[in-house]
DNA sequence: TATCATGGTCACCGAGCGGTGACAAGCCCG
DNA sequence: CGGGCTTGTCACCGCTCGGTGACCATGATA
């Protein structure tokens, strides 16, 4: 209809992530995008030769991930010390970003789910953005060499992935309200606890 | 064939389970089973009045999570002492349990997807041996009244569960290698430094 | 004005899905 | 023996899916 190549595939690659962020990446098929997109879906193979192409396309345009700039924000004014206080904060501010993010956690979803190139791509660009928030962590002050930090991070980013995927479709985990801010207070207190005590305590 | 009707029953509620640990909740359709079960897709409707009911008894039958007895093992045999030990112990035991159960593992996968009535249920049944287990360990030491253990727990849990269900379509998170026994190892350890430090500790 | 590549539409294909109606084979009980 | 019930088989429906070939519309160029 509108005669312009580039915005179509603009479109195509819009309604990629309309989809994917309100319905999941289960309703990713070609009809369903095309739909979406208000397009022929002979355009999408077309100008992307396929849905894998196509996807691929749009996990490399896609941000779905912060910047470790984004995730510290000003830096000059967070109140943090010792390097459990930027572990507490990454941690705290991590949380809130993933909240705030809704394609992000599908595609975190997604690398539960389907192991297949795409997602394993898309779990390369996710792990260096943890591996350089790690490093900016170890800028600020460098790990105790008696602890694993790396592995202790893992733990907590884990345990907070999992709880914050979980909490679109159950509420509630070992007796946990998540439906109420003061189930995630109190996840938060307990990640602040872990941290201050495990990083920051005597061997 | 058989002209049994417990037994095609049975074979079709078998073939629920086959499918779901191999092949993921995703291919459990009506034809599917059929087919894995060797039966007529039309029994399914007839003994179990359509796939949400069929589904629903399956849940009711299997022994997807183990009872608090089978997670402690051998009691009298446990060299533990303080409730950190404990929980560390149980913690581990966990993760052995959970890694031996693809079915569960499915089921947890599950739960994350899609949030309907059975998964629901589901969730009930593990959030039910999740707070047995919580009652196992206050009854081995009372919870410190300035720490929120079954946050905290819920926490280490939650990591524990995500990293598992990752493992099985990919390999690494947050630099740390999960196709080795090294990884996991480091993971380990990560627990055991964190529940010591935390749960015992001073606050 | 005629040509021709580009961008878009439409109809169709085979396959798999969930779901149903009609019918055949075996069995119990009169 | 002969109804009637149970158990299982088979064929079919409508729908959506991914995927493709044939065609139409537009606009630049010769």
């Amino acid at each position: 209809m509108v005669r312009d190549k580039a915005e179509t595939k603009a479109r195509i690659l819009a309604a990629v992530g309309r989809l994917l962020a309100e319905s999941g990446f289960r309703s990713l098929g070609v009809n369903a995008i095309a739909r979406e997109a208000g397009v022929d879906k002979v355009l999408i193979y077309r100008y992307f030769e396929g849905l894998p192409l196509l996807l691929q396309s749009f996990a490399q345009e896609g941000d779905y991930w912060p910047t470790v700039d984004e995730l510290v924000g000003d830096e000059s004014a967070v109140n943090a010390e010792t390097l459990a206080d930027w572990m507490a904060y990454l941690l705290s501010r991590f949380s809130d970003q993933l909240q705030e993010r809704p394609m992000t956690q599908e595609i975190l979803r997604w690398e539960l789910l389907e192991g297949n190139e795409l997602t394993r791509e898309l779990a390369n660009v996710r792990d260096k953005f943890a591996l350089d928030s790690l490093n900016f962590l170890a800028e600020k002050e460098s790990f105790p060499p008696d602890k694993d930090i790396p592995a202790i991070s893992a733990v907590l980013v884990a345990g907070v992935v999992y709880l914050m995927l979980r909490t679109k479709s159950s509420s509630t985990f070992m007796g946990i309200d998540f439906s109420s801010p003061a189930g995630w207070q109190r996840i938060q207190a307990a990640l602040d606890t872990i941290v201050q005590l495990t990083v920051d305590g005597k061997p």
